[in-house]
RNA sequence: UGGGGUGUCGCCAAGUGGUAAGGCACAAGGUUUUGAUCCUUGCAUGCGUUGGUUCGAAUCCAGCCACCCCAGCCA
């Protein structure tokens, strides 16, 4: 594609009109700040497993960690939990950090690692066994599991858990040095197997995999837990507020636990914080409820199995609600941040209204996408007073309210096209388009009357002979007021291309529901148009153009980068334009 | 039927004892060479429910109801 291409579709800047509300985080984190809990530091990160995509739903979490630091003066680290690498891969943290870096965020530093710690976090466990505060058991998961208890009754203690501290220490070495086959030992913390709350029914800390890390390779053959690594990686990491999700809520008495049970000195000396004059506090876990938008689903799990069942195109398919699909449709960063930050945060479970985000594209779009004309759907008008070779250079404001937008010229010619849809012979009641001997504005040009209709022979309409008013080029028409408005392009100078209407891939509400099986049974099957013969006004293609346009009347688009080639360009509809006539 | 949460307009959501913000959606007007945008107006005598405390309660107390999460060596 060309270099030389005015790039809109980047960031355009935190909408100063979206109004900062506040939630209880901010609050939090206000009086925390006011009560000087921190040392007036506020410090946060955003924990991503690498095991997939980033989604609208990680965007909140994004959004929230890096905003709420920003505000307050602080940092946000990015922070790959790479705790199990059976499911993660490299591919995936660089997708990761791409999309977090387009959405608008700088983190703290390099980005780190969970694995990075795995040496000071089996020192830790290490220290865990000499307190007497965790155990190397073998039972087996399955075992495991029946001694864990029920909702309803406790668990039983694991016959391995009055082992020696000596023993605990010499098995975890073994455990460590690859003397066991997965599964035959882990370590557990020793808590309470009576304990209401599962989580701290004796909590696994190390299990035996005996894989290769995509970050560490072959080093370690033990791979700690993520409750065990979590809290551990901020406290390192000097976090003073962990912002997660409600499901980790219950998990929360044991992230302190650990903390708590654990040498602050030997926290703080192989921290950030070893050498600072900060005063050293621990973390604290605060839960939020997660974003889940209608007609979408969010499941890593479902996605994965579109992405590879060929339901979709992969993970940029534009209809995904991956930020790579929504990129490709044409959503910019800041329209995603102001959705986010419009929907809140909050601790109740909620269901956001794709309204909401439709509402956070077109309002960002109609500010920064240029105008253009395409049309969809092309019905042949020949304006019979113009010769067959004339050709007028009409000029056009590129948006209608910022003139710094600049203006293009628009080529006439006695040939034209304008979208089937714009033309009834029969219209319906309120029609304002064309019609048999009515007229009708070419937008950006001339009044144009309508004086016949040919056919075919088997009675489609094929083309239309008008007549235009030389009197009406940006100015009213005398005598009559002409209400319609419709766009149209040059059949000569214009340039076809190839237009992709997406539309939601869920044709209901809740697609995640329980009551619904199987998620294909709920596929939207017109979620994906492709339109062929659609024609573009020349300047879309030209040197100076843009990646995102309103192509007016119809809705915002952008150019496709991966499908465009040099002469057929590819545009993906973003959105429609809102359209209280509802055709 | 154990534990932990949540219930404020169709959808988000502020509000933390002084008489229900805001956004989305919707509706009605106005402007308009995009049936767009923009502007104006309307939209909870009510805060899951029932009692109680109080001069005064969405806010405090008690009971009840509904929904969500937890029994991975996933995160």
């Amino acid at each position: 594609m060309n270099d030389s291409n005015t790039d809109n579709s980047g960031d355009s800047g935190a909408n100063p009109d979206t109004k900062v509300s506040s939630n209880f985080i901010r609050n939090k984190i206000a009086q925390d700040l006011a009560d000087n809990k921190h040392g007036g530091r506020v410090h946060t990160r955003f924990p991503p497993e690498p095991n997939g995509f980033l989604h609208i739903g990680h965007a909140k979490s994004i959004c929230l960690n890096f905003t709420v630091a920003a505000e307050n003066g602080g940092l946000c680290n990015l922070r790959f939990d790479d705790t199990n690498p059976a499911k993660e891969s490299q591919e995936f943290v660089n997708s990761i950090e791409e999309n977090i870096r387009w959405l608008g965020f700088n983190w703290n530093g390099d980005a780190r690692y969970s694995s990075s710690y795995f040496d000071a976090l089996y020192e830790f466990a290490v220290q865990l066994i000499g307190k007497n505060l965790a155990y190397v058991c073998s039972l087996s998961a399955e075992e495991a599991r029946e001694y864990r208890g029920s909702l309803t009754e406790p668990g039983r203690n694991s016959p391995d858990r009055d082992r020696s501290i000596e023993d605990n220490v010499d098995l975890l070495k073994r455990m460590k040095e690859g003397e066991f086959e997965d599964g035959s030992y882990s370590l557990r913390a020793k808590i309470d197997m009576a304990s209401p709350n599962i989580t701290l029914r004796d909590p696994v800390f190390y299990r035996i995999r005996h894989i290769a890390h995509h970050q560490t390779g072959d080093k370690w053959c033990i791979y700690p837990t993520y409750d065990y690594t979590h809290c551990i990686s901020d406290a390192i990491e000097g976090i003073t507020h962990s912002l997660c999700t409600l499901e980790f809520e219950e998990h929360r008495p044991l992230y302190n636990w650990i903390l708590e049970k654990l040498d602050l000195d030997s926290i703080k000396s192989v921290s950030d914080l070893a050498d600072s004059e900060f005063d050293y506090v621990l973390p604290e876990q605060t839960e939020f409820a997660k974003l889940k938008l209608n007609y979408t689903i969010m499941g890593k799990r479902t996605l994965r199995e579109m992405v590879e069942t060929n339901v979709v195109d992969g993970w940029d398919d534009p209809r995904m609600p991956t930020l790579a699909g929504m990129r490709r449709r044409g959503f910019s960063p800041a329209s995603i941040r102001n959705f986010c930050e419009s929907v809140g945060v909050a601790r109740s479970d909620s269901v956001v209204d794709m309204a909401m985000l439709e509402h956070a594209i077109r309002d960002d779009l109609d500010k920064n996408a240029p105008r253009a004309m395409c049309v969809m759907n092309p019905l042949k008008v020949v304006l019979t007073e113009l010769e067959a070779d004339a050709e007028e250079s009409l000029e056009m404001s590129n948006h209608p309210k910022l003139e710094e937008m600049g203006k293009r010229v628009l080529p006439l010619t006695r040939e034209i096209l304008i979208d089937r849809s714009d033309f009834e012979e029969i219209p319906p009641a309120g029609f304002k388009r064309l019609i048999p001997g009515g007229e009708v504005r070419l937008r950006g040009a001339y009044v144009i009357r309508c004086d016949e209709v040919v056919k075919n022979s088997e009675g489609e309409v094929e083309e239309l002979h008008c007549s235009i008013d030389r009197n009406t080029l940006g100015k009213k028409p005398e005598g009559r007021k002409v209400k319609g408005v419709i766009h149209w392009v040059s059949a000569s100078k214009g340039v076809p291309v190839t237009v992709r209407l997406y539309d939601r891939l869920f044709n209901v509400e809740n697609p995640e529901s329980k009551k619904i099986e199987d998620y294909r049974e709920c596929l939207n099957p017109d979620s994906l148009t492709v339109l062929e013969g659609c024609v573009v006004e020349p300047s879309v293609c030209g040197e100076n153009s843009f990646n995102s346009y309103q192509f007016e009347r119809e809705g915002y688009f952008c150019r496709d980068e991966i499908d465009s080639i040099e002469d057929k360009l590819v545009f993906n509809r973003t959105i429609t334009l809102r359209d209280s006539w509802a055709s």
